[in-house]
DNA sequence: ATGGTGGGCGACCCA
């Protein structure tokens, strides 16, 4: 039995529920993470999920902005949301799938929406940015997060980590080191979360870290395959028992040159 | 060096 699990910031649920369709249509996932839902729960459309075939349905949403949402075919043996930093942010939410839904053990799937952290690139001027440093400094000593290490539980963690950690993560990285998302602080800080796991970069496992690799193209241009100027925001991270059965990835950048996009794209994983 | 576009919501916030 295999599991496809997608991730996708999806930037507005509910004006997008085309695109979403159109996504799963194409890629077929067992369990869907978006962020960027900017849905209160009460608000969700729980029925358009439903009919695109996913019965289990986990939200963490919040008024206006942020939220996270986790659909499934599977069921869900539990469901936990994180709160970072005191903000009362809807940026994280988990589900567990037992093992005999999952690949044999228990895989908990965790989703988040790391905050992007404004434009200026140093946390004594931009609160942003210092919500930022915080937020990653919090998860990566989250209690949740390190029982997989060592023992039983298969892990993944997936979301819009607004970080691209390598060189050829982004289209330049010499403009880039001074721009959020790529300055070396938060790469530091990404690379130390990703260490307290530890957690496998399995989307790296398929595309060699000497390839470019992005999931992001910025709104703010005419023409986002001009220079394919983007960035790799969006994240699959595997717990090391996990991470060997990952066998295969696509990266559906034919999505953001759909009708209304979002400026993400979907990426997929398919284990076992 | 700057501004570019796109969401939510109800006047400017955020990405």
């Amino acid at each position: 039995m295999s599991l496809t699990v997608c991730t996708w910031n999806i930037n507005s649920v509910r004006i997008r529920l085309d695109i979403v369709r159109a996504a799963v249509e194409r890629l077929r996932p067992d369990v869907l993470c978006l962020q960027e839902t900017k849905c209160q729960d009460d608000k969700f459309p729980l029925n358009a999920i439903r009919d695109m075939g996913f019965p289990h349905i986990a939200l963490n949403g919040q008024k206006g902005w942020h939220g996270v949402a986790t659909f499934s075919k599977r069921p869900f043996a539990r469901i936990e949301k994180g709160e970072f930093c005191g903000k009362g942010d809807a940026r994280h939410i988990a589900v567990t799938l037992d093992g005999a839904h999952a690949l044999g053990k228990p895989l908990t799937i965790h989703n988040f929406y790391v905050p992007a952290g404004g434009d200026v690139p140093d946390p004594e001027l931009n609160p942003k940015f210092a919500h930022k440093l915080a937020f990653l400094d919090e998860i990566t000593s989250w209690a949740p997060l390190k029982p997989h290490a060592g023992n039983a539980d298969h892990a993944i963690v997936v979301g819009d980590l607004n970080i691209a950690p390598l060189e050829t993560d982004v289209w330049s990285h010499k403009q880039l080191l001074t721009v959020v998302s790529h300055t070396p602080v938060e790469v530091e800080r990404l690379g130390a979360f990703q260490a307290s796991g530890p957690w496998v970069d399995v989307m790296r496992r398929f595309v060699p870290p000497q390839e470019k690799l992005f999931t992001w193209w910025s709104y703010r241009s005419p023409d986002y395959t001009a220079n394919d100027r983007g960035r790799r925001l969006d994240h699959v991270w595997a717990s090391e028992s996990l991470a060997p059965s990952a066998t295969a990835m696509t990266v559906l950048k034919e999505a953001r040159g759909w009708e209304k996009p979002s400026d993400h794209v979907p990426v997929a994983m398919t284990f076992g």
